[in-house]
RNA sequence: GCCCACAUAGCUCAGCGGUAGAGCACUUCCUUGGUAAGGAAGAGGUCACCGGUUCAAGUCCGGUUGUGGGCUCCA
């Protein structure tokens, strides 16, 4: 006798021990069709042909379930691989595990697959799937299993196995001819996987280590169904509309040319925009105690050596000479800040010293990496270094989280991703070191009940990382904000200060940047905003559009008494329709539109649209621009 | 840096061995029109660069540079 409690509390009784198809058969015709697996209490997802051979709790898994998705996407998965091996017998399989929104699986292939390939896989899957072929478990011993692959040809999976410990029993999946090794659960019949495609090719070293041989990654989406598959295709088409390379294009804010890889030529608007940015930060840094200060572009070979940045990155320093004497463009600021420290002797008590400088680094960063605003050679850091006794990282890790959290809410960023990054392995300084300043950082976290990650061996080689990352329209992660712990750096380059008992002690030094780079920050806004900045960042905040050339003077007046109060505007005296000049202002997403036509001139008064399509009707000019001075101070996106 | 793809007018793209095309933008003219495109005419290209195949090359082949998507890297 058998006792199966489902989660709402109900149970199930059998004379037998059932499988888990048995008891969704039992709880209704509609469950059994749906069961992609089950959650047991002690063993957690299992297949539906799991055998219960003892009381136990159990929630069956359909495709309505996140964990049933996972499982859709995880067979989808074999399902490619199954019509790979198909259609080109010699590719070897590697692995394909689930991903965000799908899957993908790695081959090891003698030619690279082509797009017609992967028209041709996706079209074998449909057919494989419309076969209704049951997928079935099977275990084996681990030298059964290297056999079995080693039989195949599967080298790769047998290098997998051979990494498994002897004692444990390896499972396999199988459906017809196709054999994968694989935890599981996995759908019992390929019919379940009717929303797929295949997305893109690209190339990935095998276990991720460069060193390795280059595999073929083939990337998949998988549904529940067609109409969600359907969605999701529209909400990536819609998202690439935000892309901020196709946004700039448009909006004439910044290009890049083959004479200057990866660095931006900023055209007016754009800058507009990277300047109000810079002031905010400006401001807030003032507020928050810090000192702006500047070094210098180009710095002596020598001082690289001192930092230690020479021997881990002179391959990605610029570099140049005169009088022959060797140079290096700077790739960071922290040499420079500690030349400024060191130009006085520092009493405890001016402790911390905080130094800010938005500082233009250059970084040779390899040409397959650059991408847009988001990875460039050369780049406008928000940089600043905090000296300090150790008694006060604590505090100053705590109060940049607090600065970072002000930072990012007043530029609408909600969505923030916290890491904390420890020690790699090739670092300078002892693990006594690096235990205190890991849990600096840690300790500074948790006192702000912040929920974080952490990446082991992601550290810079001085020191541990707090990395607030931001999301793109596509979802991609990129690093923004940083709180690095230094304990090396100020005492490689000689930095010291007079403690309260008179000696000479060596302050660290904390790296820190709120928006990371200025280029990066921007590109991440314009993708947050799809091009539609709130007021307070527009570079062209209100434009003036006239009706007739009747109005060209009330509108020279309007834009003389805009520009007075500070507010960015343009006036459009064109001899062209209305509707023309609204669709064009709108196109380049300014907030407000100020129609004028002989209603408005006669009664001293400008009619409002917003760039939403709204229309705010007739109100003196006073009126409006209070109102918008005000929306600006308040940093709020629209009235 | 590695793998794959791509590079044609200012922009978006078509053309895929046989005399360079479209729409938008631009210039000129007409139009003075009230909330997302008024009309007409005109001008605009060493088809990224270098080399090869061919009677003939945007078109096929090789290389270079850049861009896109991944991978690796990211002080």
């Amino acid at each position: 006798m058998r006792t199966i409690t489902l989660p709402d509390g109900k149970q199930q009784q059998f004379e037998h021990n059932p499988t888990i198809y048995e008891v969704a058969a039992n709880i209704g015709p509609g469950l059994a069709k749906a069961a992609l697996a089950g959650e047991l209490a002690d063993n957690g997802l299992v297949d539906v042909s799991t055998v219960l051979s003892a009381d136990t709790a159990l929630r069956i898994i359909t495709a309505n379930d996140k964990e049933g998705l996972e499982i859709i996407r995880h067979s989808a998965a074999h399902l490619l691989a199954q019509a790979v091996k198909r259609l080109f017998p010699t590719a070897q399989v590697t692995i394909g595990p689930v991903i965000d929104n799908g899957f993908y699986y790695d081959f090891a292939f003698e030619r690279a697959f082509t797009p017609d390939d992967l028209i041709a896989i996706e079209a074998t899957m449909h057919e494989i799937a419309k076969q209704s072929i049951a997928v079935k478990r099977l275990e084996l011993s681990r030298a059964e299993a290297i056999d079995f692959f080693a039989e195949l040809g599967e080298y790769y999976k047998v290098e997998i196995i051979q990494a498994i410990p002897g004692d444990e029993v390896v499972s396999c999946y199988q459906q017809a001819e196709f054999a994968d090794l694989c935890r599981g659960p996995h759908v019992p019949n390929t019919r379940f996987l009717q929303a797929f495609k295949l997305t893109k090719v690209a190339g990935a070293y095998w276990r991720g280590d460069s060193n390795n041989e280059m595999l073929q990654r083939i990337y998949g989406t998988a549904w529940p169904d067609k109409k969600t598959l359907d969605s999701y295709l529209q909400r990536l088409e819609e998202a690439e509309k935000r892309d901020h390379r196709r946004l700039a294009k448009q909006m004439h804010l910044f290009h890049i040319q083959e004479e200057a890889p990866g660095m931006i030529f900023w055209h007016h608007k754009g800058w507009t925009i990277y300047r109000l940015i810079q002031q905010y930060m400006s401001e807030q840094q003032q507020q928050a105690g810090y000192l702006e200060v500047h070094t210098p572009q180009v710095i002596d070979r020598s001082l690289w050596e001192r930092s230690g940045h020479w021997e881990k990155f002179s391959d990605e320093m610029l570099t140049t000479a005169s009088e022959k004497r060797e140079y290096a463009i700077k790739p960071m600021n922290c040499p420079g800040h500690i030349q400024i420290f060191n130009q006085q002797l520092h009493s405890y008590r001016n402790l911390p010293l905080r130094l800010a400088e938005f500082g233009s680094c250059h970084r040779n960063e390899p040409s397959g990496t650059l991408h847009g605003l988001m990875r460039v050679r050369n780049f406008v850091q928000d940089d600043a270094h905090i000296f300090c006794s150790e008694d006060q990282i604590q505090a100053e890790v705590v109060a940049f989280i607090d600065f970072v959290f002000t930072i990012y809410n007043d530029f609408g960023f909600t969505d923030i991703i916290i890491n904390l990054s420890t020690r790699p392995e090739k670092r300078v300084g002892s693990d006594a070191i690096w235990d205190k300043a890991e849990q600096a950082l840690s300790t500074a976290l948790e006192s702000k009940a912040i929920n974080y990650g952490v990446l082991p061996g992601e550290g810079a080689f001085y020191g541990p990382k707090i990395e607030f990352s931001l999301r793109d329209c596509l979802d991609r992660v990129w690093q923004c904000g940083t709180m690095q712990v230094d304990f090396s750096m100020p005492e490689r380059l000689g930095a010291q200060y007079v403690a309260e008992d008179g000696s000479r002690q060596t302050p660290v030094m904390l790296h820190r940047a709120a928006l990371g780079s200025f280029e990066r920050f921007v590109g991440i806004l314009l993708e947050q905003y799809a091009g539609r900045l709130p007021v307070w960042l527009a570079p062209t905040q209100v434009a003036i559009l006239t009706i007739t050339d009747q109005q060209n003077d009330y509108a020279d007046a309007v834009a003389k008494r805009l520009k007075q109060q500070g507010i960015r505007a343009l006036s459009d005296l064109r001899n062209e329709k209305v509707g023309l000049k609204i669709r064009e202002h709108t196109l380049q997403r300014i907030p407000y539109l100020l129609v004028l036509g002989k209603l408005e001139v006669k009664q001293s008064t400008v009619a409002v649209r917003t760039v939403a399509g709204d229309d705010l009707g007739q109100m003196p000019l006073e009126k409006f621009t209070q109102q918008l001075l005000s929306d600006v101070a308040r940093r709020i996106a629209f009235a």
